[in-house]
DNA sequence: CGCCCCATTGAAGGGTTTCAATTATCGTGG
DNA sequence: CCACGATAATTGAAACCCTTCAATGGGGCG
């Protein structure tokens, strides 16, 4: 158990194959030792580095290994929209199979490892393999899922209740991964989670110290400390 | 004026098959006359009628011939909250897979007219034909790539930017499976649109009549006539 | 060590909500 | 077909939340 909470040498938690979103394909292919037939293995892309641009092909899927990654458009006026963030374990590129292009600029937020998954061979499998096309099946419906209930939390609630939710959301997609801590250190800054949610960044920092002041968490810098779950998970509700 | 907005007589819109979002599904077994050993065709529900409820088994997909729905979930303070509305030729229920339950209430937001796909006999056909499974990936990837977009549009725009951005996606949605007008009668009350968007009933329609005495439209209780597109995509955009 | 960028904090302004009242529309039954 | 009640939509005024503008403080990296 052990080495699925082993960490990465800094700033930035890894993932282990079994708890990676892709495990289905991976672990049967690294038993049978032709897992490089699919995907390159921890490729590495320095901080702030481009993994895809808008309107580019879309020819590779990404699985965070390590590090995070921003997607994001960029509007006429060169405006940044965040989108979303991808932590270690999750899948990147699935809402391009329609359009065949990468809708969205990537960006590695911190130093970053990936494993490349290459579209074509991955379709092919999906052809002969079942559980693949279900493991698919199912990371995309996840996705919609997930979409939808960001959605939610971002329509209809208040500054405050927003960055609750999203502080909560890093810890339970932290948790899933099998990295369980009230400790972590985020990834983007201010103005990206402020770009994200919808607020400014004073809007962020004045929530911060909120929560601070209310025993919730401290934030000191990029590093969170969660210090009454069921608070934040109160104040993510409006309670 | 008066005879633009009655001029539509009819509840809502149908599709044809050829632009439906299913076409390449329904087509083939239309002509090949085994249509209804995947779907039934037209199932009638009633206004205010719910198609599912949150928690209920995943065993249909709809898809929508003629009418409107809306997909919701409800807190536990019993509060509603909308995820999407659906139009003719949308499919809904691609978010079910994974969970394989149905994660939101959709009810029928004006009588409205549905084929059911069943889930089991449609996931038979994808092993088998790679068209049909490659319609179901450009499906599920649209979606993503669909809510990404509404991201965009409601977590950095003002409230009369979201409104226009609204009007104008339906107006573009209609388009595209062959209803191109200026004239739309809305399936949906202020309240379902203030829901969705995150405003409330008094913005909403205090920002119609902003946008009707700018001259980009005339909102007559639900029916729209937009006067100018143009001005209505500035709008959406903050021009 | 100093520089630059990021984050914090304060005060004023604007946009949206809330509360309240009025008007319009729809469905129903007489 | 009209009248009626119920529901939905519009409008106004005050309160509140978030943004904007401005200045200060702090942390990381050369």
């Amino acid at each position: 158990m052990e080495n699925i909470h082993r960490k990465l040498t800094s700033k930035s938690y890894s993932v282990s194959c079994e708890l990676c979103s892709i495990g289905p394909l991976c672990i049967p292919m690294l038993i049978n030792n032709n897992l490089e037939s699919v995907l390159n293995r921890r490729v590495f892309y320095a901080k702030d580095r481009l993994l895809t641009t808008q309107g580019m092909p879309f020819d590779k899927l990404y699985v965070i290994h390590a590090g995070a990654l921003k997607s994001y458009a960029i509007d006429d006026e060169q405006i940044e929209h965040i989108v979303g963030f991808y932590l270690p374990g999750d899948i990147v590129g699935l809402g391009n199979f329609s359009s065949n292009q990468c809708n969205y600029n990537i960006k590695a937020l911190v130093d970053t490892q990936v494993c490349e998954v290459r579209r074509e061979e991955l379709m092919e499998l999906v052809s002969s393999n079942t559980d693949i096309r279900d493991m698919l099946f199912n990371l995309m419906s996840t996705d919609i899922f997930n979409y939808k209930q960001v959605l939610i939390n971002f329509s209809q609630k208040k500054a405050d209740e927003r960055l609750a939710t999203f502080i909560y959301s890093l810890y339970t997609r932290y948790s899933k991964r099998g990295h369980v801590s009230p400790n972590m250190k985020l990834s983007m800054s201010r103005a990206d989670i402020g770009n994200f949610l919808g607020l400014t960044i004073e809007t962020i920092s004045r929530i911060f110290t909120k929560l601070q002041d209310e025993g919730i968490l401290t934030a000191k810098g990029k590093y969170i400390y969660i210090k009454n779950l069921n608070a934040l998970i109160n104040a993510a509700n409006g309670k």
